[in-house]
DNA sequence: AAAACCTTGACACGACCTCGGTAAGGTTGG
DNA sequence: CCAACCTTACCGAGGTCGTGTCAAGGTTTT
């Protein structure tokens, strides 16, 4: 048969049994059962867990955060909500803010040196 | 001048200055700056505070984790490479699995009753 | 020049998340 | 029938999140 049980997914994916069944739990990757109830992984399943413990190392994020990126993909209103939020953020304000902050800056960094000084 | 300062700020926005700094920490929303220094909230920032709080509180939503969804539109290839990761989900097994599932709850359900029973 | 702001930085804390471990019990294979 | 699996449910250590609060110091207003 071309499946594994849980602990063997385990170890070929690099993730432990306890991290397999939570994974699970927030949604992320459910395998199928055995009529007794053993989860059983495929092929298709192993790569996806390899494929996800790759992802989460390489770019820092952590398995709430997919399961956010799925709620994401899941609630239409959410994703659009999420979105126009963000999307206001587009309408940077004029650059004088950006000077105003800079000579302050400066000029902070002038009154720390004084001070320092003296 | 069209800009509150930060208590003032809080006031009208219902969060507290407290919050207001914690969210422009995550880059969710800086206000522009006083050449002192001080944070100045335009009446646009303003309305954007008001937003994100019912966003957050309709969806129950955290402030983490649209710094999450900030940062997938942000960073191109974490965006593709988490939207490929969730695009094999749709892939659903063959309804074999659910066949068997509800079997095994089934039986599961007997053998309860049965132990319920003796 | 004092009162009332603002700044950053730090400490603290409760609630929740993450994850290993263990217990109690069903399943499977030699 | 027993060893070696599997299941769910729970405990607990350590970390993160969301907040308040305080200290030390600069700014604005009166």
């Amino acid at each position: 048969m071309d499946a594994l049980t849980i602990n063997e997914a385990a170890e070929t994916t690099g993730w432990s049994p306890r991290m397999l069944r939570y994974i699970e739990s927030i949604g992320l990757l459910q395998s199928r059962r055995s009529p007794a109830g053993y989860r059983l992984y495929g092929p298709e399943e192993l790569q996806r867990l390899r494929t996800l413990r790759e992802l989460l190392a390489e770019f820092d994020v952590g398995l709430s955060e997919m399961g956010f990126a799925l709620r994401l993909r899941r609630e239409e209103d959410l994703a659009s909500a999420v979105d126009a939020w963000l999307e206001a953020e587009a309408e940077r304000p004029e650059d004088v803010d950006a000077a105003d902050w800079l000579r302050f800056e400066q000029e902070k960094h002038q009154r720390l040196l004084a001070a320092a000084l003296s």
